[in-house]
DNA sequence: CTTCTTGCAAAATTTTTGCATTACA
DNA sequence: TGTAATGCAAAAATTTTGCAAGAAG
């Protein structure tokens, strides 16, 4: 079992003791979007996107259900809801363990690349302290231009 | 004249210019709502208190004058919009001259504070750069916890 | 069995636009 | 006077919700 693959898992079961706790239930249709959505070979999806996914494994799945699924991981802590600037678009993620970070779009291409800086948080927390107040949680998003040899437009489905 | 006179009218003439520049009108409306906008005791505002602001000064005003205007002003640099997390509200603010800053925004009480950090922005020149990219512009928030003393919920209209 | 969920469609938001009329330069 | 702007109301685009029928435990 690859590390990934207990990753997975770890946030399935995240997410089933949360249903569990608050008396939910694990339906068939939201294993269905879990799966797809924890398996994430792609870090950020919109919920047509992930509609689109969950309908190749049942057809009848809905969009309000992706989107209530969606909305229940999000609260339990699973995933991750990103609004970026510059596109109307609600993109999630999973919400890896260990693994904070912020994001660099690219404004030409959509291209998202994650990073992580140590010297930017700690900078953070002294700045928020220095005007009193007590960090609980950040967004920051560079958007710029990528030297992908591929970089190209593409408008955002 | 003040300081902060003299930037205003500095705002308002760029805004002006950019106008003539486009073949455009300095009407009656975009005086208004460009007057009182720059004016700016409060720096964030959206659209519905720019219109109800408006409306005192010519109470035919319509929202989406207000909007279109706001618009051409982010369009010509004069404004900067923020789209803040947990909340679908958009705020403008004057663009003022040589202070970019980031905000810090209370989850309580919505109170928005600005900063500005040189050993944030560098790092994050570093951090773009070493993953191939040219930055164009970011978004830096911080959600938090303030402790201001008259710190209290306040719904946001 | 009882409660929760689903899927549809409708409602609620928010943002954007078309158009006839008015105002500006 | 011709072009652009206004204000209204309607259209789009999203997000959210109500409800009857169906699934889960």
């Amino acid at each position: 079992m690859s590390d990934a693959e207990i990753e997975t898992a770890r946030l399935k079961e995240q997410f089933r003791d949360f249903l569990v706790a608050e008396g939910l239930k694990f339906t068939r249709q939201r294993r269905v979007i879990a799966d797809l959505f924890f398996k994430a070979d792609e870090g950020h999806r919109s919920l047509n996107e992930l509609l689109a996914a969950a309908q190749v494994e049942q057809a009848s799945i809905g969009y309000a259900t992706v989107y209530r699924t969606m909305k229940l991981m999000t609260d339990c802590g699973v995933a991750l809801e990103h609004k970026f600037a510059d596109t109307g678009l609600t993109l999630f993620e999973p919400n890896l363990e260990g693994d904070h970070h912020d994001h660099i779009i690219c404004l030409t291409c959509g291209r998202i690349v994650e990073f992580e800086d140590a010297g930017i948080e700690a900078l953070q927390e002294s700045v928020a302290r220095r005007h009193g107040f007590e960090v609980r949680k950040h967004r920051h998003e560079i958007y710029a231009d990528c030297v992908a040899p591929d970089c190209e437009y593409r408008p955002v489905a």
